[in-house]
DNA sequence: TGTACATCAGTGAACGCGCGTTCACTGATGTAC
DNA sequence: TGTACATCAGTGAACGCGCGTTCACTGATGTAC
């Protein structure tokens, strides 16, 4: 996780100083989304708990304060970091509904496990709401984005077109809790007991073949 | 924190020392219990990360050291914390099972989202892995317990009588999925826009008819 | 074209705090003889 | 029945650590005139 693709948020803008080489300039151009790629990069390896305003600058090569000075205080830095986590996932949602043709949940459905798996960590802060202020707008928004996505496949209706129906909500709510619950219960370590169980022919269920029986038969 | 009452798991025997009213005595009777209410305690007040070692002993009125003394360590003591959550779910969703007469998973997945709302922290704390010794016997014994139990109704085979079919075990983990993802989708607040959503004859829906309906229709 | 000045971006020393851990200790209990 | 001793349960002072925060500061940039 130490080579994060220059997709993300950092644009790198032809007109940044020359870089000396030596001696980085004072000012960093981007250091707001510099922090937050240590940030990241930090929760994939050591987890939430390592991550602190301190060890983001450190990981930067930046002063402990600079952190400070950007989001104000960890919730904030965790609040835009679930906020760069949400706009990747509606990215690879939207990716899996454009090439599966929008055929329902199932491709979306494995690109939400997918990214789970992926970005286990990340995913668990996106959904820690005891650590996340969720009224930044930030975060908001890119909450917003995704959520509509996902109904939007799910439930096959038009967010906002007119109030759904008690049963279109809740087909909605229970292709999300399904693919939720089983990308949580996956990257928890607690599928390990159904995967291990012996299937017909062979000795042990790998998980995609697992979730492809899972969302067969809905 | 000086005169915690003497309730709680303690069961106080008659042989206990004459308590002498003023100044405990040295010795608890069973202070590792007491250690575990006042962590429960603090979890539903506090969250996780008000939960240490310290704020636990404070709680408790016994000094520092005395929680590592019976846990080894934090994660000893959220291990500890997290089997008694599993033997008191276990034995609701038990409870549930023999009250709707084993009728597949609607009464005990609407006790298994009853569990999570009455205890949110604590149940993210049973599901949150990177904070849990898995291998600690207590919690080994009590999740596999809860475990056994959710397969038995959900998917309507005896585990360990002969190998399922992969299908026996998709079913097992497709409601399992539904009823873990809910819950969490729920305790962390991601549910409100479903729930804000106007239904044809109500302004919002309230959580219960929500979670039926979309129990109803697997 | 130059100059003054406000603003933005980042530094680094210092602080107090709560934490887990170590260590030597005391009080109570149980058991061997 | 008593006595010695090992073990268990809990105490409390002391420690070093990493944390977030405060504060006064410096370097660079943009803008008004």
């Amino acid at each position: 996780m130490s080579s994060v693709p220059p997709s993300g948020p950092v644009p790198a803008p032809a007109s940044q100083p020359p870089a000396e080489d030596r001696g980085r300039p004072y000012h960093h151009g981007d250091l707001a989304a510099a922090l937050l790629e240590a940030a990241g990069a930090i929760l994939e390896e050591a987890g939430i708990v390592g991550l602190t305003l301190r060890a983001v600058a450190r990981r930067a090569g930046v002063s402990h304060m600079a952190p400070a000075h950007h989001f104000g205080d960890l919730t904030g830095l965790l609040s835009e970091l679930a906020a760069v986590g949400f706009r990747r996932f509606s990215a690879e949602l939207g990716t899996a509904g454009i090439e599966t043709g929008g055929r329902g949940l199932d491709g979306m459905g494995r690109a939400y496990v997918g990214f789970a798996r992926s970005h286990p960590a990340l995913f668990q802060l996106m959904f820690r709401s005891e650590r996340l202020d969720a009224e930044r707008p930030a975060l908001k928004q890119a909450f917003a984005e995704a959520g509509t996505m996902l109904t939007r496949a799910a439930a096959g209706f038009e967010p906002g077109a007119g109030p759904p129906t008690l049963e279109q909500v809740a087909a909605s709510v229970r292709a999300w809790s399904l693919v939720h619950g089983y990308a949580m219960l996956l990257i928890d370590g607690r599928l390990e007991g159904a995967l291990a169980l012996p299937a017909p022919t062979e000795g042990t269920v790998d998980s995609d073949t697992l979730l492809r029986a899972v969302l067969a038969s809905r």
